[in-house]
This record gives C-alpha cells, structure tokens and sequence, in this order.
DNA sequence: GGAAAAACCGACCGATCATTCGGTCGAGTG
DNA sequence: CACTCGACCGAATGATCGGTCGGTTTTTCC
C-alpha cells in the first residue's frame, strides 16, 4: 500500500477512536511508519487529511447505499423501510470507524468554519436520511404507511436508528436485544397497526 | 459569585461548546478572571473539574426530573410518555450547554478509565431513560400503550427524542416543525391507532 | 489587633503540539 | 552517465499545553 494510503487509512482509525484533536502527527507517524516530514508531503496540514477522509467516507457511503437500492427488494413502502432500518444497522456495524468519527463533534465544529466540510457532511446525511425517506414516499402511495410527512418522518426514523447505533459505541447499555424491538416500533410507528 | 463557581460556570460553558481537550486552562483562566493558580487552588487538575461539573450535572438533572413527575398529571401512560417527551425536549433546550457537553464523546472516554465518571454518567442515563420507562409501564397497565418490552420500548424512545435534540445542536438541519410529528410518531408507535 | 487559614496571583517548568526545512534516495529520462 | 523529480526522512522550531510554586492579599476567628 502506498504510505498517502496508509496515512489516510490509519488517520481514520486514530480520529474515530481519540478523536482529531486528540490524535498527535507523531502518533500518526508512529502508527504508519512514515516520518512526520512525510505525512505533510502528502497532505499541506492535519486537516487537509481530515478533508481527504471525509470525502472518502462520502464516496464509501454514497456507493454503499446506491449498491443497496439496487439488490434490494420490496413488496412495497413499509417493507422498503425495514430493509433500510437493517441496511443502515449493519452498514454502522460493518464501518463502525466511519461511524464513529461521523458522531463526534469536531466534523460539525469543523463544518461551521469550513464550507467544503459542510458540503460534504450535507452530502452523507443527505444520503442517510433519503434512504428512509424514498421508502416513505413509496409507502404513502402504496398505502402501507400512513404518515403527515415524509421528510419529517424519514428525520425521525433516522433519529431513532441512528441513536440505537449510537448506543452501541457508547457502551453504557446493552442493546443487543434492540433489534426486534426497533423494527416493530418502526412498523407500528408508520401509521399501520402492528401485524401478528 | 465565588470565584470556585465561576470557573465551574464558565468551565461547563467551554466543555460544552468546545470540547474538554480544546479548552486550555489559560482559557478558562482568561474567561474567569481567575489566575492559573488560583484554579489549581480549587481544583486538584483538569479532570476534576471535570468531574465537579458531572456531578453538578447529575443533581440538576435528578431534581429537574422528579418536579417534573411532582408536578405533572396524566390520565393515563400514554400521556405520561407524551409529557415526558414534551420535558425531555424542553429540558435539552433550557439547559444546553449541558446537553451539548453530554452528547460529546470525552465523557464516555473518560468513564471507560474512570469508575466514578462511568457511575455519575449511568445514573444521569439512567433517569433520562426511567421517566420514559415509568410512562410505558404505567401504559401496559392501564392499556394505553402495547409494546413487548417496556425497557426496549423506553430505549427507543430515548434514542428517538435524544436524536431529535441531537439533529438540533449541529444545525444540519432545521428540525423546528419536528415536534408535532414526534408525538405523532411517540403515540403511534406505542401501539394504539392515532387518535384523530 | 494579630495570627492562622484560605483565597489568590502570575512567573515559571518540562512536555508536547503542528509544522518546517535541509537533505537523502531511487526510479525514470535523454 | 548526468540530470530531474517526487517520495521520504528526522532534527529543529516556536507556540501552547497542564501543572507547580513562592509569595501576597483577604477572610476568619479569638
């Protein structure tokens, strides 16, 4: 692998898990094997690498969820969200670095300042939240959900699930057992009474 | 004020919207008017003030919490969660500095390390979760509400109006008229067909 | 009023930070 | 071979970090 590569793919995993701040260049080198001169050959500065991550996990996310629309199938709305609710949960399980660094706070605080880091953020959840949204729309015709509007909707949806995959990085609960649960609020939540 | 509680003021201030390890003491010493020294004279290091600011966080959070259900009446479960949820969401706005320093990810770093930030940090969940558990099993009971589980239940709705609070500290979005559809959704999903 | 204690100050310390810079090395080109 | 160029190195830099310390002021209590 070429160090720019090695350097990109390891900066990812030192800012999910310490965070940006907290992850020093000389860790960076270290972690690597490239010298700090190196590391600022590739890159003009720390954030720069940041910049270069995020508009891979753009990438990464984009094709990941294009892929899914494409395998997947549904008889109609509501079946289509279900399968977005376990594409998303195991799609944070799968890339859960990517995850974590998305649910920490320097990207937004970064975003304020820097517009190609705004732009890029908007991009991803943009994608994340469509997803549920397309499902919603479909169900709204096909009358398998029954919902005011499908934008707030597929927000909510996204706040819910995206909370649950975020209580699993916390590790303050165990919600293995979530799953079951978060699927059938969801159907019940869509507006149609629960099957049996 | 004394000069002890103007740095846990302006300290909790600085966490909150800058992050622990962004916030140098020189800072907080700047912000308070109070000396280097004079901070280290009331507090043993950084972390401690830290932990000083949690452990205020955690009475502020449990008294708000029990006025809270002194003071709210509900003819049945269903309205019970409905008001929590209504607290829940105001609560977040009234004190969010609070919330912002609660929702970064340097609290649930340090509790990995440290027993008494892990033990403050779960008493604090677990009262944030408990109204919205009382409520659900206050609903099973009464025949308001319908779900499986009422810990999973009251996780999820935890994970759904914290994400809605979320979405609106980092400004992605405007989430303003998401409440009304949050109810909405709270009601659905707990199992009985939408009142109209 | 006077002494002891607590609050407060700011210069100072070693460590670490992001970044710079002068330079080595090897692959490609003519 | 001579020359160029991009990848790579690591010592050095100035700024800033959390924390210390000796000394001064304020408060408290007899």
């Amino acid at each position: 692998m070429s160090k720019r590569n090695a350097i990109l793919e390891a900066a990812t995993r030192l800012f999910a898990r310490n965070g940006f701040n907290q992850t020093s260049m000389s860790a960076l080198s270290k972690e690597t094997g490239a010298a700090g001169g190196t590391i600022f050959h590739h890159f003009k500065n720390k954030e720069d690498i940041f910049l270069n991550i995020l508009s891979d996990t753009q990438d990464t996310v984009l094709s990941a969820f294009d892929a899914h629309k494409a395998a997947s199938v549904h008889k109609n709305g509501m079946e289509m969200v279900e399968g977005a609710v376990e594409f998303y949960l195991n799609f944070t399980l799968e890339k859960q670095d990517l995850f974590l660094m998305l649910h920490r706070h320097f990207p937004y605080q970064m975003a304020e300042s820097n517009d190609q880091c705004r732009k890029t953020l908007e991009s991803i959840y943009d994608c994340l939240v469509e997803i549920f949204q397309q499902g919603v729309e479909l169900g709204m015709k096909d009358g398998s959900i029954r919902v005011a509007s499908a934008h707030n909707t597929a927000m909510l949806l996204f706040a819910m699930v995206d909370g649950v995959a975020r209580l699993n990085t916390y590790r303050l609960y165990h919600t293995g057992a979530l799953y079951t649960d978060l699927v059938a609020s969801c159907r019940r939540m869509l507006g149609v009474k629960a099957e049996t």
